[in-house]
DNA sequence: TAATCGTGGCA
DNA sequence: TTGCCAAGATT
């Protein structure tokens, strides 16, 4: 059990550290629940230098939460473009339109009726609270985990889901009543500035009087963590097909799982070998408009794109119908557009990568 | 619980 | 070059 005199004294030297160096970012301009909402989802998993032009365009599109909830949800990933995990970007118009239509466009204030939120789990629910509203609740990220495993010597491996609630607890020992908010964003702060992952800065950290890793001389080996898998690889052939008016095919991908709802230009699965690469792309368009008389032309230069648990290899071959009328596509997700066009539709990074090779415009 | 879901930076 | 890492949520 923490003493109420290591508490104090825990929280006057984050405070006043926090203070003197907390880095003036958008979202610290602001306590308006709906932009605090809107930076802790961008801020999931991605770095704070990467997030702030797409959180200013985003709030500049999306002022009001009545804005966001009616864009189209095409619309709404064009602008997450780029940035990654996309489910957060439909999740986050989803938790939006419940606020406006369940709770009268005011973001809840209480834990319980936050985590029913789309999008909204422990840590934003935290963020908010706290944050928004100035409630004393926890915010636990990995920059907690880490600053707060070292000074206590947790050993508990941060990758499993429960641990997490070690150090909810352990946070509500420790959080002030009256200043939630700079305690919660300090702990951050902290992580990511001085109490890094590799390389801490113990010499300028705050806390270091207090920091029991410190002590024992072993702060990298916190916090715990068990490794995780290598990415399984995949083949493909891109295919750049162009009908006699200069049109690109494009493709839509599924409303679920990876890159859902994004357009590619059709990818086929093939394995390892190269010598497999035109057959699939003529295998594919056989498959989509029968036989048509194509001038094909295979891309000597490979892109590869490396996601968390994937490694896709990818083979680009492009094609130029050479008879004048191309079949219907019928009810297949798939569009015959020009290349001006491109900039309208979302594509995710590997297509962009294709788009060089196959030298388009974009 | 464990797997899924992006992208860019950095040692 | 490779692996690790970053203000996690969902299923």
């Amino acid at each position: 059990m923490l003493q109420s005199h290591f508490i104090i004294e825990f929280q006057k030297y984050l405070l006043k550290w926090y203070k003197e160096n907390r880095r003036d970012l958008p979202w610290r301009r602001t306590v308006d629940p709906y932009y605090i909402w809107i930076s802790e989802v961008m801020l999931q998993q991605t770095q704070v230098d990467t997030v702030i032009p797409y959180y200013e365009k985003f709030i500049t599109h999306y002022p009001t939460m009545h804005a966001l909830a009616q864009a189209p949800q095409e619309e709404v990933l064009k602008h997450w473009e780029g940035l990654g995990y996309y489910s957060r970007a439909r999740n986050l118009q989803a938790g939006v339109r419940e606020v406006v239509e369940n709770y009268d466009a005011q973001i809840p204030s209480d834990r319980k009726t936050l985590l029913n939120v789309k999008g909204i789990g422990p840590y934003t629910a935290g963020a908010i609270l706290s944050i928004a509203y100035q409630k004393p609740e926890p915010a636990v990220d990995g920059n907690v985990m880490r600053v707060l495993s070292r000074i206590f010597q947790i050993d508990e491996d941060i990758t499993k889901a429960k641990t997490r609630k070690t150090f909810e607890q352990l946070v509500y020992t420790l959080i002030p009543e009256d200043d939630a908010s700079p305690f919660n964003q300090g702990l951050m702060e902290l992580g990511a500035l001085i109490c890094k992952p590799k390389t801490p800065l113990c010499e300028a950290c705050p806390l270091s009087h207090l920091c029991q890793a410190r002590q024992a001389g072993k702060q990298t080996d916190y916090p715990v963590k068990s490794k995780k898998l290598k990415q399984k690889g995949i083949h493909y052939v891109a295919v750049v097909l162009q009908d006699d008016q200069g049109r690109y095919l494009i493709q839509q991908r599924p409303s679920e799982g990876l890159l859902a709802g994004f357009w590619e230009f059709p990818l086929q699965e093939i394995s390892a070998s190269t010598d497999e690469v035109l057959p699939s792309a003529e295998q594919f368009i056989e498959e989509t408009f029968g036989t048509l008389s194509i001038k094909w032309s295979v891309c000597e230069e490979t892109a590869q794109h490396i996601f968390s648990h994937l490694k896709w290899q990818l083979n680009v071959v492009q094609g130029k119908v050479l008879s004048g009328q191309v079949p219907s596509l019928q009810e297949k997700p798939m569009r015959w557009i020009a290349e001006t066009e491109l900039k309208d539709y979302p594509f995710p990074v590997p297509q962009q990568k294709i788009m060089k090779i196959a030298r388009i415009a974009y």
